[in-house]
DNA sequence: GTCTATACCAAGATAGAC
DNA sequence: GTCTATCTTGGTATAGAC
């Protein structure tokens, strides 16, 4: 028989933050109540508050905690030849990122209006983080004469929808492989930057 | 003094229809409450209920409401000479008609998740209609030999991911007219799609 | 058509036993 | 660290008076 009580910070700690991020995201976190994400989890729902303080900050970790991880990654990328082959990069690792994370990426892009004040303005600053990367590649280009663009910041906030538009519809069963995926949108990006 | 009590049929409703688009875009649909709308309008709870059988009713009425405008809206353009005319006059049509209604929009997008499963299928269907429209005029367009795309389907959607981006970060105090913005996004929309 | 009052239920969070 | 039990608040929706 199951044991019902006992230590288990190592697992339930985990637990909490995949079940928060599955019903956040299906559902909104408005809609989630502490004791839906205790069910999930298989605690019940006092158990929840030895690893968060409150609601709030269970979301707000996992949203920083998707931006971090996000703009590491990135980081990460070796560095390309050339604004062409940074922007290249860019597309192919955003477009797969995102894919690899539709939950994380879907609650950053639309509780922000659940943080309090404080927990929003260090959100906004890790995009915007985010978002000067890919401006800076685009500016680059635009003094290579690689790129034509009236106007970086709407360019890369338009870049960026475009890529993020791929997780509202793609299947990993779909009729597209991940390599076509990248290369389809790689040739509209591409084009539409162009000098 | 001002009535407390009374009939005030052919105002409230418009009234509470504003208070629940305005308090859904700017909180959720489940982060409000019928005791919030009520309180914006001006009259207590209970009365809302003779305007909507329920909550989910007053969202999927906004919802189908905006969808049903789009579509008439977007009907009501006269039809442009040739694929390239037509693909800019729907970004034109598209960026204008979005930017007028940003609470909708937000929500036509961003609630479908919080619609029963009978009235999601609603909201799915008009918005496919929509999203075909587009898609002949790509379709058109590449039979024309004026655009080359890879894949219309996914082209459709990221052109509409992209013009829906203006809504995030568009203010109408900002350095740019609303023709200036309608241009940049043509331009780049354009060399998306081009041969 | 709106009011007040309320039924009924579920929310977030805490206390104290184990 | 988890449980059970509970406090307090606020949710949707309804009933009946005006």
């Amino acid at each position: 028989m199951a044991r019902t009580q006992g230590s288990h910070s190592d697992i339930t700690g985990p637990k909490i933050r995949e079940a928060a991020l599955r019903l956040f995201a299906q559902h909104g976190y408005a809609a989630v109540s502490m004791r839906q994400i205790a069910k999930e989890v298989g605690v019940q729902a006092g158990a929840l508050y030895n690893y968060t303080p409150d609601k709030q900050s269970l979301l707000f970790n996992l949203m920083q905690g998707h931006m971090a991880e996000l703009q590491a990654a990135w980081d990460a990328v070796p560095r390309a030849d050339g604004a062409v082959e940074r922007l290249r990069a860019f597309t192919g690792f955003h477009i797969r990122f995102h894919l690899e994370r539709p939950d994380a990426v879907f609650i950053a892009y639309m509780e922000l209006r659940n943080l309090t004040d404080e927990n929003f303005i260090v959100l906004e600053s890790l995009r915007r983080d985010y978002e000067n990367g890919v401006e800076a590649i685009l500016k680059e280009g635009v003094e290579q004469r690689v790129f034509r663009i009236p106007d970086t910041k709407i360019a890369t906030l338009a870049v960026i929808a475009m890529l993020n538009g791929v997780n509202t519809w793609y299947r990993s069963e779909g009729r597209l492989t991940l390599d076509e995926v990248e290369n389809v949108y790689w040739d509209m990006v591409q084009k539409a930057v162009s000098a």
